[in-house]
DNA sequence: CTGAAAGCGCTTACAG
DNA sequence: CTGAAAGCGCTTACAG
């Protein structure tokens, strides 16, 4: 269940090596590393501070967290497939964003790669601890809803991150961006720009976000051109070559739709190369929207259209709701929704300048 | 120096309440949880997995921690003046390596974005602690210094990617690819097409495999063109529109170069978007080049010729660099290399397909 | 203002 | 095979 491995030699400075140095007692120390300078007098606080520099002394948190029983730290869950989890470019923001901001406030963030749900049950049945956890799950909703339940049970405040279930009775809050909003605006500025026909172009794993987009744009899509014009394929991880040799093989016995329309930038793009390689101009002849509005949108040629979202605020914003929720003792809100903003570029709008 | 904030109430399941409704002693539910279970019988052993599981028990690592001196977590240290530091794809891949073979071993991984060596040494002195270190840093050679040697008081092993610097007396060792191998493969390439004139077009911060490359390319280039055919300019960090402007500013005074040379995949697309969008054609009236050979190489017209880097095994073997040290006590190498690989594209070759 | 003592949850000798 | 005791490094009442 746990590993152990041979015990290190090394003997750590404490608080006591402090103390004898600085000629005060122990709890002199610690009232120090806690800033209740008013219970020493000046002489004390002097003595203390030049023992901690000259030892290289530095606290040791385990024992502080043990006896306070708080770890000083915030574990980010992330559930995904893919080893190479930190790759995409909405999790690495989301990631940034609450790792930067935990660090600020003095909490660690210890990030947890996760092939599925399972596997994240076994973890933290060993020996995972934080003082708070953020979820970032994939998965379909019944995995996800257990994932999530059995997290609960450790008592330990969670933040869903661009979770789309909802658990009333737990002790959790969700940090999400609009994504039915963003996944409207796309289909609107398609329809309006004449577009009849269209392909949804979806990536795995299932995030919850993603079939939250799907959803908006099919039923608006569906109301406006009839359900035999709309039409969907599943891309894989998003890797650029197996999205090609997806698209490639589609294109052989479909005719090309009027917009492509991508569940994020990196298949987007790649629909978009694999479109113009083979002839197909973008956007007089088809046009290709992402959604994400990461750097990459630039890329191609003529760049993307797609829907810019906030996922490093969504980190920032998980890392807040972690703070007011370990400082009040409850989350004083369940849900907090970043609005996303339409980009519109040179894959649907010809004449459109980056 | 230390935060504190309300303690919580929750109490947490420990190993004595196990051992109560197991009906055995706390000890041979330490025996369990270290797989000791010869020292028990079946008996005792099927009572303590059942009130595990009816309990659902965790054990303290932090207890368990402070009691072994050890940590079970190895700190991933960046440094890197961009807050969203993890959004790098070279940064992503290595931190993807690293906790994912990490976590697979039983250890967390923290990680730490810092925005340079200063803050890195006053984090430490509070509070931060692990089993070991992964520092991945940027700066010029003396700040590094610095920080590494600091870093190096407080005992913990350390593994430095990608660094330059040798430290011979301390306990770390160095995992990194062979930059000035890649770079080499890239000058020669240039100049087997033809070119004579050159831009190197630098990120910032300042990474020390960034300094190896330019080195090697500088006096490659220089060698065989003069030393004023080969120019550099600073192109920030790598942002597309930050890119488009400091290529636009510099073309206005300058005539376009045979080959501009970036010294990452993002500048090299920014680059070629830059020409191309000018009416300068890629690669017949110049050539571009990236360094990395992250996905984004594939999303420009034409692709861009690069060298594919290995980052995620750089974080794998930072790992594995770590897993036998804490096994043996030492570091049984200084320096792991690992091999670099050029990849030809539309953006030097003419009618090279991707 | 300063100090001795107990205890956070574990593991490891050491007795029975 | 099982149990009582000490101790990892800290903090927090509680006395002096």
């Amino acid at each position: 269940m746990l590993r152990s491995s041979p015990q290190k030699a090394r003997r750590h400075i404490t608080i006591k090596d402090v103390a004898k140095r600085a000629r005060v007692s122990p709890m002199s120390v610690s009232n120090f590393l806690n800033e209740r300078f008013h219970l020493m007098a000046a002489d004390t606080r002097a003595r203390i501070t030049t023992a901690i520099a000259a030892l290289g002394y530095r606290p040791n948190s385990g024992a502080r967290g043990l006896r306070l029983n708080k770890e000083f730290s915030v574990g980010m869950i992330i559930v995904d497939p893919q080893p190479a989890y930190l790759v995409d470019p909405f999790i690495s923001r989301v990631a940034s964003g609450l790792s930067s901001r935990l660090a600020e406030m003095g909490y660690a963030c210890t990030v947890q790669g996760l092939p599925d749900c399972d596997a994240t049950n076994a973890l933290f049945a060993s020996h995972f601890r934080a003082d708070a956890l953020c979820v970032f799950a994939s998965g379909t909703r019944a995995a996800r809803r257990k994932l999530i339940e059995s997290l609960a049970r450790y008592d330990e405040p969670i933040v869903l991150i661009e979770e789309t279930e909802r658990f009333p009775k737990l002790d959790l809050m969700t940090v999400r961006q609009d994504d039915s909003g963003g996944a409207e605006q796309i289909a609107r500025h398609l329809l309006s720009l004449g577009a009849r026909s269209f392909l949804l172009m979806m990536p795995e794993p299932i995030w919850p976000a993603n079939v939250a987009r799907e959803k908006v744009l099919t039923t608006l899509l569906t109301e406006a051109v009839g359900p035999n014009r709309v039409m969907r394929i599943e891309c894989g991880y998003g890797n650029f070559t197996a999205v090609q040799a997806i698209l490639g093989r589609w294109l052989a016995v479909n005719k090309p739709v009027d917009a492509f329309v991508a569940n994020n930038d990196q298949i987007g793009i790649a629909a978009l190369r694999t479109l113009v390689a083979r002839g197909i101009r973008v956007p007089s002849d088809a046009m290709v929207t992402g959604f994400g509005g990461f750097e990459i949108w630039h890329y191609s040629d003529p760049p993307l259209t797609t829907v810019i979202s906030r996922a490093y605020e969504l980190g920032h914003r998980s890392a807040e709701a972690v703070f007011r929720r370990l400082d009040t003792g409850r989350f004083d809100e369940r849900e907090v929704v970043l609005p996303l903003t339409l980009q519109i570029s040179g894959s649907t709008a010809i004449h459109q300048r980056e």
